[in-house]
DNA sequence: GTCTATAGTCAGATAGAC
DNA sequence: GTCTATCTGACTATAGAC
């Protein structure tokens, strides 16, 4: 074991530096203009070097992907205290938004060119309304469902469905911000509230229990450190060429 | 007037077998695929051949896009003669998301990949409420202020922003769709009237604000035609490089 | 571990012969 | 109008010297 360490101990510095280099080509001229040249370029090493650290140039990105997503699900950690469903629901949806448009290199990645991390997002979907998966969409799933048992959701609701939704809904918004800056010509955090009182009928009357609208601190202080756990599976897909 | 004339004649037809070759590369193998090589080879030209019909690659690609677009419009055109603004928005909503999954290629260039058409596609956006554009938003603004006139969205709505926050959740159902597609578990159908349910209180009971004035149905001047106005400037943008 | 050098592909676009 | 041939440049990934 002893061994082992010291040798994953050696690798680490420069796999760091290539996944900072990585992150920072990325979140400036987007995921596109990624090659394993500049990568290697910007640390001074010659690009056969990163093939010792990455097995491809895919590998890098899921590595930076599952940073990023790692990045959101810590944000949304501490509204997971949020004892109201409705001001937590509030809280992850500001939340993701504010994600989205603070990251849009990595949302765009998890979300909008990615497939196989668009689909591993939406794995815990399905059970996720009685599991407390800590999916994002699994948070969202709960709330609704506990707003549903709480009477806060018409009877009639399907809870899953309006997860569905209501994530249709936060992903459209940050999607369409990132493809043009000036898409919503109403403040992001006005448009959510807008979003927020047309499904849950804030603007409506409140018929039995007015929440008194605490607000919700939504700039949650991320004291997050960019966790490196880089992705598990190396899942080598060699890149199929098609003849 | 008569030599142009026919000399655009004698060029249509190889244009036209272009922009089918490439219709074809891209419905079937996406936007990243199509290359004028490719788009050469099937029509059993040399790759020369095509730039005496466009100068650039990225001519073709707004080429295939308006062409998407416009088929967008003429879809909606049928429905601004839906006299009922609740009916007229169902509709345009339901065609918005079928549009999207019936022709993902172009729906992903025109929305999701190319920002230069997305920002023409937002353009009208800003006067639409009071102005007929004929843009995709612009018609689902303008029936969503209708509405408001009508006394059926609360009286406190922004309809500008109702508008926009609904455009982001049919985006966000077609976006998440073409990322994933076992993302609506719920129906896609089912999921759109979920949510135009939830905003419209078609679902909720009409306690006290009941949709009194039923049949208030303002009617609908705006009969658009389709309109085949391809829009284009060409606006050859050569493609930065970034040394 | 790190390098140089290079293989092997693909791409967009152009020159000049026919 | 159309072709062949080529320029230019990007990229991933590998082999083998140091």
């Amino acid at each position: 074991m002893g061994t082992t360490e010291r040798k994953r101990r050696q690798k680490q510095p420069l796999r760091e530096r290539i996944l900072d280099a990585a992150r920072l080509i990325v979140t400036r001229d987007g995921f596109a203009a990624l090659s394993m040249r500049k990568i290697a370029d910007a640390i001074g090493y010659a690009p056969a070097t990163l093939y010792l650290h990455f097995d491809s140039r895919d590998q890098i990105v899921r590595a930076l992907c599952a940073e990023g997503y790692a990045q959101l699900l810590e944000r949304f950690a501490p509204l997971a205290a949020i004892a109201d469903p409705a001001e937590r629901l509030k809280g992850l949806c500001r939340t993701y938004v504010a994600f989205g448009i603070e990251h849009p290199q990595s949302y765009r990645l998890i979300f909008m060119e990615d497939q196989p991390h668009t689909d591993a997002a939406f794995a815990g979907t399905a059970q996720a309304v009685d599991d407390s998966s800590d999916t994002a969409s699994g948070l969202i799933a709960r709330s609704l469902a506990q707003m549903k048992t709480a009477g806060r959701l018409p009877a009639s609701a399907d809870a899953a469905a309006w997860a569905e939704a209501l994530w249709a809904t936060l992903h459209g918004i940050v999607a369409l911000h990132l493809m043009d800056a000036t898409f919503p010509r109403t403040p992001l955090d006005t448009l959510v509230d807008t979003a927020l009182d047309a499904w849950f009928g804030s603007a409506r009357e409140p018929t039995s229990a007015a929440p008194s609208a605490a607000g919700v601190a939504l700039d949650v202080p991320a004291a997050l450190a960019p966790k490196r756990r880089s992705a598990k599976r190396p899942t080598a897909k060699p890149k199929a060429a098609q003849p």
